[in-house]
DNA sequence: ATAATCTCTACTAAAACAATAGTCATTATA
DNA sequence: TATAATGACTATTGTTTTAGTAGAGATTAT
């Protein structure tokens, strides 16, 4: 029920790029730091990224990546899928195992399954960077009032 | 997103003896045959579940396993959580992590992981091993009921 | 020209996972 | 009471995944 650091620093990244957005490129160097990740892996988590559509990049001096898309076009889901694979926490949960699953005892669990899984995704797959940049704005709008009403 | 074979063979298991519950002992052979588990692996999965209180077991000749409590009584969720440790997805969702966490931007994924971990714990929580069990007959009886009317 | 940047492929260390092996302890029963 | 059938326990192994590192190459603003 983990998802793996990769997936972590992708998701990061790519806030951090939806915060950016229409706002030119940012570097990897800036991105590795401001999220504290390692920068070598960082390249190789872009460079998975990009494959996928979510960036693109510039190259040579003054180079960086930026978003490939309007941040509110992006989901959760589709970075997390796209990364990690499927989000079912097992392979009985997809159509095709099922077909083969003998055990009918066993099957009872296949519902279970599923209600993880459609719960799941109902989350990931309604929640766009588009949203979640407004939410990261809107907390810093509240630590911001915080420090003048204190 | 994934659970391990150990969970999955633990929970399969346990279904099992909750089918026998009441009915005597259940050996880790007949267990591991029926769930298609292998023997050592079981063993000590069996160990485990026995270490949480899940089950018992009886020892030497005609000797085996049985529920420890009422089938009713033990939820998936309970279950998963002793095999698995815990179910976030990502330790940001836990209250110390979050306390910790310094990056603002970052901590809007917490609410999403939040709400994915409320979204599964609601599932796994609810159901217990004497639903399972029910369902399980249901869908034998179904079964039966379709070779009847052939 | 050159320095800053992205690109690509390969490698490695450590952990987790799934399974296997072997020895010991207990107990029903012949 | 000997023995065969069972569970208890610990150690080991092979594989895969994860997380990270290394280095050489390509592109481009200045």
């Amino acid at each position: 029920m983990k998802i793996s650091y990769k997936s972590d620093y992708a998701l990061k990244t790519l806030l951090e790029l939806a915060l950016h957005y229409n706002k030119g490129v940012v570097s990897i160097n800036d991105l590795a730091k401001k999220g504290d990740i390692p920068y070598k892996f960082l390249e190789q988590v872009l460079l998975t990224l990009k494959k996928g559509g979510f960036v693109d990049s510039k190259r040579g001096v003054s180079g960086g990546y930026f978003l490939a898309k309007a941040p509110g076009t992006i989901t959760l889901g589709e970075v997390i899928r796209f990364i990690e694979g499927p989000i079912e926490p097992l392979m009985c949960a997809s159509k095709k195992s099922y077909d083969e699953c003998k055990d009918f005892n066993s099957c009872v669990f296949r519902d279970i399954w599923n209600q993880v899984y459609t719960a799941t995704a109902m989350v990931v797959d309604s929640v766009t960077f588009g949203e979640l940049v407004r939410r990261a704005n809107a907390k810093h709008k509240e630590s911001h009032d915080y420090v003048y009403t204190i």
